[in-house]
DNA sequence: GTTCAAGGCCAA
DNA sequence: TTGGCCTTGAAC
């Protein structure tokens, strides 16, 4: 397979209002979370050398600025998916909200909040995504803060979609630009998670209409990328004013799995991840499993609960960003 | 040669 | 079923 891209920059733009979110490639039922549909309609102005090949999703985000370092081999590759569409784990600013379609009335932010975890050395670990930060803050309205799976203790990518567009929608506006969760899957749905979509659109399960965007913000930010670690550092008081669970700030800076908060063991299906998650995504997919949620599809997975809800867990490694590539 | 990630194996 | 450990193979 070809490696990730794990280059830092921004991730997608924060997703839009109600939007529609896609399907996946049905072939083989693999490929999960590589989405290629995009609601934004970029504008982005990309700046960067070709290695960066920022996508940002969010209109009128701003190219640029992802915090490179060389630190491994792995950072300035290309991932291409079958479909010839880039995945879009790169980016420099992370894009502002997208233009929220149908029900909510979103407002595409200028630029995001780009490369907002970018510059973290060694020790940082992959800020998780929208909903892995915040899942347990299920809010409607405006868009979530933008994912991010790019960046992470070995590959210091800073990668953050902007900040979601200020949605009216009652519904919730979408989630941000994580690689599943917005950005790089459809802008989050109106009345349905991205990742609830992914999982329907891989497991035929009805999308739940749960919460849209994770941690939610008013209107989009506007504002360029920011980089270099103490900025990085620094913008952490941004996620904090944005009405998220500071505890989950621990995963910026400690190799923690983003599903279950474990201990990272490496890059299993496109993030860093623990072994356990990687075994049981390895399984949930190569086994086509079903699993079913027996209370409200909401349940909360940590190390010790990560067992109790298969189908909980599940979700959450495809709102994460997990994905199986094509075996090798 | 090393590194990395996917997949297999198997004890709990 | 889970999760840790191992093997395998590709990339470098």
């Amino acid at each position: 397979m070809p490696p990730p891209q794990y280059t830092g920059g921004g991730g997608g733009g924060g997703g839009g209002g109600g939007g529609t979110a896609g399907g996946y490639p049905g072939a083989t039922g693999l490929l999960l979370g590589s989405s290629n549909n995009n609601n934004n309609n970029s504008t982005s102005n990309n700046n960067l050398p070709s290695h960066h090949n920022n996508n940002n999703n969010g209109a009128g985000s701003n190219g640029g600025h992802g915090h490179h370092h060389h630190h491994h081999s792995q950072q300035q590759q290309q991932q291409q998916h079958p479909g010839s569409q880039q995945q879009q784990h790169l980016g420099g600013a992370g894009g502002g909200g997208g233009n929220g379609q149908s029900h909510s009335q979103s407002n595409g932010a200028s630029g995001g909040y780009g490369a907002l975890y970018g510059g973290f050395h060694e020790s940082a670990a992959a800020p998780p995504s929208a909903y892995s930060m915040f899942s347990h803050v299920p809010t409607g309205g405006g868009g979530g803060v933008g994912g991010t799976t790019g960046g992470g203790p070995y590959h210091h990518g800073g990668s953050d979609g902007g900040i979601g567009g200020n949605s009216n929608s009652s519904s919730g506006g979408g989630g941000g630009g994580s690689q599943a969760a917005g950005g790089q899957t459809a802008g989050g749905g109106g009345s349905s998670s991205a990742a609830a979509a992914a999982a329907a659109a891989y497991l035929a399960i009805p999308a739940s209409g749960t919460s849209g965007g994770s941690c939610s913000s008013g209107g989009g930010a506007s504002g360029g990328s920011l980089i270099e670690h103490q900025t990085a550092l620094n913008s952490l008081s941004v996620v904090s004013a944005i009405q998220c669970d500071q505890t989950d700030l621990k995963y910026f800076i400690e190799e923690l799995c983003p599903v279950c908060g474990d201990k990272v063991s490496g890059y299993h299906y496109g993030l860093l991840t623990c072994e356990s998650c990687k075994g049981f995504f390895k399984r949930t997919v190569q086994n086509k499993k079903v699993y079913t949620c027996v209370a409200e599809r909401q349940c909360h997975i940590d190390k010790t609960q990560r067992k109790r809800c298969p189908y909980c867990r599940f979700q959450k490694c495809l709102e994460v960003g997990m994905k199986l590539e094509d075996p090798r």
